[in-house]
DNA sequence: GGACTTATTTAGAATAGGTCTTGATAAGGA
DNA sequence: TCCTTATCAAGACCTATTCTAAATAAGTCC
């Protein structure tokens, strides 16, 4: 749950804490998170990692994703019953998912704000993790359907 | 999406407005919902629904819930890569899963409340639909966990 | 009411995302 | 080096859900 930013902790020590190790295989998924974070599924990651490693396996991507998420290098991200998504922004956000063209657009906390200002918790709960989506159109495409729309009135 | 309030549109109205029947399958399914307000699996609502229909199928109970939800006359409830859960309470609200004893609460959203106040939402994005759940401990658990770990500790 | 049309139900097969199992590999420590 | 534990790979398996096809039921038009 408790993930320290990266940047006082590698992800190697991140990993290494747990008793566990960074193999090529668990760095390589790491790795592709990072380098293009559209949240990709399991298979997406799994077919990005495998032009640099051939011989990985889905099962491996699986397991590698579900050691970072426990170590809290990468977050889960459900929406719906779609498949599971992987998302490295540790900072505490939501997700939009555009209906328009599949992308997921990180929506982040405002400053100085919690949950609990919006949400009528009951007293005495105990809330060890959240999350919150949101569906509909990104920016790009509600401006596309915007245009098209205008257009068809004129 | 928009569902008027049931006390203005009868379950009855509500289907019929879409060209479909209120058959007593459909009935069944909702009103087990309605008596039981726990949010049931779809597997839960076809055992308490085949004790009072035994004729029922698993297949028919997936098709009534996804008449009812499309008709905004119930509401599907996804928490990580759990079963969908089915909810009657059509007031915006949000989820706390228990850890402690599986249950789901509802949790209304403050009055004059709206998730843009905490959450930065990009200029120009639709927003048609979100869902917001909290993973943790009910009120219930949280106690009764808190007084066995003073207990403990004297 | 009878014939026709469309909705609905049912049972079981099929699908899809994800997990589990097993045997092989690899990495660290004594 | 030997031993122990972690990890990987491949494929079998599981489970929630959807699909298919045939049987029923409910309207609708005459």
């Amino acid at each position: 749950m408790k993930a320290l930013p990266p940047t006082t902790t590698s992800p190697d020590e991140h990993i290494h804490g747990r008793g566990l190790r960074m193999t090529d295989q668990r760095r390589a998924v790491y790795d592709s998170l990072m380098g293009k974070r559209d949240h990709p599924t399991a298979v997406e990651v799994f077919m990005r990692v495998k032009t640099k490693m051939p011989s990985i396996s889905l099962a491996t991507v699986y397991n590698c994703l579900e050691t970072l998420t426990e170590c809290g290098l990468v977050k889960a991200v459900n929406h719906d019953r779609e498949p599971s998504r992987f998302c490295p922004n540790l900072q505490e956000h939501a997700h939009l998912f555009c209906e328009g063209c599949g992308g997921v657009l990180d929506v982040p906390l405002r400053t100085r704000r919690r949950l609990q200002d919006v949400w009528e918790l009951p007293e005495d709960v105990v809330v060890s993790h959240h999350e919150v989506s949101f569906r509909g159109l990104c920016p790009k495409c509600a401006t596309a359907k915007n245009k098209s729309a205008t257009k068809l009135k004129k």
